[in-house]
DNA sequence: AGCCATTATTTGTCGGACTAATATTTTGAG
DNA sequence: CTCAAAATATTAGTCCGACAAATAATGGCT
């Protein structure tokens, strides 16, 4: 092991010594999958105890930057970000500004409209057969009308993941599936009558037509229309529950 | 303090305690700036010792989801996350993914792109004097020779969170401050010439006269240009960098 | 009444001990 | 000699108990 960190002096320990093993692995002192010195080595040599190095490493595990197992040859490790979990993250943080008010549901709404917009042009031209069949998979499955409400939306997020999928541009992916995912609590709050779904199946049969011909425009047009559409039956909702309450 | 905590059972008391305590943040049982029980309460309401209590605590302030403070009226409080700090962790996540491999620069080059094209069409409609005047700024700033590398690329860096601010889109503003900054170390890495500020401030330009007359067309043109431009310098920074160490 | 010291409360850090998991080594049987 | 099972060593996970540091509230002093 000989990489060095900068020792740390003045005040929070562990969140400094968090901070140099952060640094390590980002300018890539540390590299991946890298096995870091263990918890007793790292308590001497930043000159404090166990639980401090403990609570540093924390920190880093719950940004997944380092995974840990025990035994020997356990310890931990440099842990490459796995997507699907930085986007949960990346999900988590956007439903709660959405809660507390720093999103607004438009500016949520409209951005993912813009970039789902985006994912379809691209889709247009990069799709491949697996991505179509993805799609043309969700498709059938939320034309069935056993489906559960939960059950027709996760279905509805996955037809969506599929197409930014089919856009073949990973970081497009990335923030698309926690945007999705930040907006399933509306979408969950909206998808109850035969009607609606039957409309969204609707625009999704637009969208998969668009992208199996390669005509973005028209794609870009459903999706339009199914923000639009949602945006009315959210409203409604919202109207109903004002009701309801007062 | 009324909120009610499954109780944890089976394994990996720290991780699971987190878990729970995140979910009752996120569903709003615990609301932001509400103050938790103290550590010690904790523990005793999860039957486990106040280290792990505090392990679980520290993941989560790793995720910005608490803060905290000593003293009586001290304690763990709810944060409502700030968005600089979300963006700062997702542009940590992009810089290790792109590192990794996960996101080629093909990728994030096409994304930085077509989001900063659909900013730049929102900017020109929504657009207020203060947006328009941080770009000014920004782009006079840039006209002064005798800025350092590290200074113009950062000015660069503002340069665009001006115009994606502009939007007046929180959610793509909060998106695009991530993917920018993640992109810093390419641009760091070919901004080093006079020619090449001069070419930037052109592009800078055309981009801030696409938004004062409201034409996003010669904006998105301009955007292009830009990032063309810029691929370009960085695959001649590649094959400098091969020529030397090989 | 206003200011300062005291105090109480809560997180931060510490050291050590024990538990649990697990890779390695040793041992034993075939 | 080979292979499997048991012992062993290593490492993270958990726990306890204590003290340090910060800080708001309290109470006493001027």
């Amino acid at each position: 092991m000989a990489v060095e960190f900068e020792s740390v002096v003045t005040v929070s320990a562990a969140k400094q010594i968090a901070e140099s093993l952060r640094a390590a692995i980002m300018d890539g002192r540390l590299k991946v999958d890298e096995r870091l010195p263990t918890e007793e080595e790292l308590a001497q040599r930043f000159k404090v105890s166990r639980p401090t190095v403990r609570e540093a490493l924390k920190r880093l595990a719950a940004q997944h930057l380092i995974r840990s197992r025990r035994g020997p040859a356990g310890g931990n490790f440099v842990s490459s970000p796995a997507p699907e979990e930085a986007a949960q993250s990346l999900a988590n943080a956007a439903t709660l500004m959405v809660a507390v008010g720093d999103i607004s549901l438009d500016a949520m709404a409209t951005a993912r409209l813009e970039l789902e917009v985006v994912c379809c042009r691209l889709a247009a031209s990069n799709r491949t057969d697996e991505h179509l069949d993805a799609m043309r998979r969700e498709l059938q499955a939320q034309r069935n009308a056993a489906l559960t409400d939960e059950e027709f939306c996760a279905s509805d997020i996955r037809f969506h993941r599929a197409m930014v999928d089919a856009s073949g541009n990973t970081l497009l992916q990335f923030l698309m599936h926690a945007v999705v995912e930040a907006l399933q609590p509306v979408s969950n709050m909206i998808i109850f009558r035969v009607r609606d779904r039957q409309a969204i199946v609707g625009f999704h049969e637009r969208i998969l037509h668009s992208v199996e011909s390669r005509d973005a425009e028209t794609g870009a047009a459903a999706l339009a229309d199914l923000v639009a559409y949602t945006r009315d039956r959210y409203r409604e909702a919202l109207e109903r529950r004002a009701d309801r309450t007062g």
